[in-house]
RNA sequence: GGUCGAGUGUCCGAGUGGCCGAUGGUGCAACCUUGGAAAGGUUGUGUGGGUGUAAAUCCACCGUGAGUUCGAAUCUCACCUCGACCA
């Protein structure tokens, strides 16, 4: 949730940011005033409100003196009236107020380039050269088939599209690659967490996923919960309503999970292999800090990603998102893009974001700051999405002939 | 699945209708004491929001939500969580 103090405070400033993020001029122009009308609201309840309790504490008086109490009565009576309707006001400015900040996006860092959508994305850099084949290598799918590893027609029939069945190597490769992610991690000083996949609508309101996005995740039918679209959702909302204290900052957690998405606004896209599946493993890493060290913190969690990819053998590069391209709770995002050979393209396998203390006010995330409480600043990152690690290796490893290398780092996890 | 009991501040725990944002202890912080420490003593110490330069002051919060009442941590109902017993 964005600053509503701020946005009170600086409007301009602020509408001018939320703009390059696209954000309706007029939402925001509403948004101030709504908070305005709740804060009339909320002071004219208060004063009646304080009213009616100091007449109640004279009930008490009058009635320990055993004074007659039918006039004082009669005025309590009529301006509890009156508190009701100002209650009732105050409530439905609150709600509309959430409702509208709600649904306003993070304002983006001024670091992050403008931009309209993935082609103004800016390349950082890149890390190790694509591989050269004297013939045309092929796409991940065709390997997969052909070396058994990975079946998508009996995923089809278990599940339906975008859901795959692995199979040996294939199985075993998504396994050691878990492991080998999470003890890279651990050995920076992440802390390895195991969450529950199922959530409430809390804690998705918290990162932000409700409640704009809930067309994209899966729901429990009949309770109110959700399938968790990222480990970042868990991990985040774990101090979700704490204060942590300062010395435990800052919180470094790494955890592997699946994840459940229902890739609505993707229709037709990717529908061949296993780039972009319903159902998929990633190792994820999220961050709890304070604001002057989460710079510092995004930084490493970006170097840690690329390092295991470098681990791997795996060129990439990486790639700062442009306004356009930002998601909605994000400060600023950069991604980490795998080359991959048999597309003859790079392609999406990590995405860091640092969202400041958007998800931190909506989750009620803190710290204890001396002697007062700040919003601590949440940062996500996956490292990595492993399916389309998987798929790398097979583009970047493969042989003429269609078989398949398994990188070094790997080979003690597939017991070779 | 059924019955009973419990959920209070960092923690423990008191509080069954007004003088309770909440006794007491513990923890924490500052100071006194000491050569230094321990022990002991004094004081302070929850969260969010409003007004105010500040001192201060007002509103809300005792698992969650609703209700009764002039007034609820305290009574009623529902739900959640934990515990015990039964099945």
């Amino acid at each position: 949730m964005i600053d509503l103090k701020l946005l009170q405070k600086d409007f301009n400033g602020v509408s001018a940011k939320l703009l390059r993020k696209g954000v309706d001029l007029t939402l925001l122009e509403e948004l101030k005033k709504k908070n305005k009308e709740l804060k009339v609201a909320k002071s004219s309840f208060e004063t009646l409100q304080a009213l009616q309790n100091s007449m109640s504490k004279e009930f008490g008086v009058y009635k320990r003196e055993g004074r007659d109490i039918s006039e004082l009565k009669a005025k309590v009576d009529a301006n509890k009236i009156v508190i009701t309707e100002a209650l009732d006001i105050q409530r439905i400015k609150q709600e509309e107020l959430e409702n509208i900040a709600m649904a306003v996006p993070n304002i983006p860092d001024d670091s992050v380039p403008d931009g309209e959508g993935e082609e103004d994305n800016v390349e950082i850099k890149k890390v190790l050269t694509p591989p050269t084949f004297n013939f045309t290598p092929k796409e991940h799918w065709e390997l997969a088939e052909q070396n058994g590893w990975i079946d998508f027609e009996r995923g089809v029939k278990l599940s339906g599209s975008r859901f795959s069945v692995s199979y040996d190597m294939g199985a075993k490769l998504e396994r050691a690659l878990i492991n080998f992610m999470l003890n890279f991690n651990g050995k920076r000083g992440y802390h390895e967490v195991s969450v529950p996949h199922m959530v409430n609508r809390t804690a998705l309101e918290g990162t932000g996923q409700l409640p704009k996005f809930e067309n994209d995740l899966y729901k429990i039918e009949g309770q109110e919960m959700f399938l968790i679209p990222t480990a970042e959702v868990p991990l985040t909302n774990l101090f979700q309503d704490e204060i942590i204290p300062y010395d435990s900052l800052p919180i470094k957690m790494t955890g592997y999970t699946s994840c459940y998405r229902k890739e609505a606004g993707a229709a037709g896209r990717d529908t061949r292999g296993m780039i972009r599946q319903h159902q998929f493993h990633k190792v994820e890493l999220v961050c709890i800090t304070k604001s002057e060290t989460s710079d510092t913190i995004f930084n490493e969690m970006v170097e840690c990603a690329s390092d295991i990819l470098t681990a791997l053998e795996l060129p990439h590069r990486i790639v700062q998102l442009c306004t356009g391209d930002l998601g909605f709770g994000a400060a600023k995002t950069v991604d980490i893009e795998v080359w991959l050979p048999g597309q003859n393209q790079y392609r999406e396998i990590s995405s860091i974001s640092n969202t400041r203390d958007f998800q931190a006010r909506r989750a009620k995330i803190r710290y204890k700051d001396g002697k007062k409480n700040s919003f601590v600043n949440t940062l996500n990152g996956s490292s990595l999405a492993v399916g389309r690690t998987l798929v790398a290796i097979m583009e970047n490893f493969q042989h003429e002939d269609g078989s398949i290398d398994i990188p070094k780092v790997l080979k003690p996890y597939l017991g070779m």
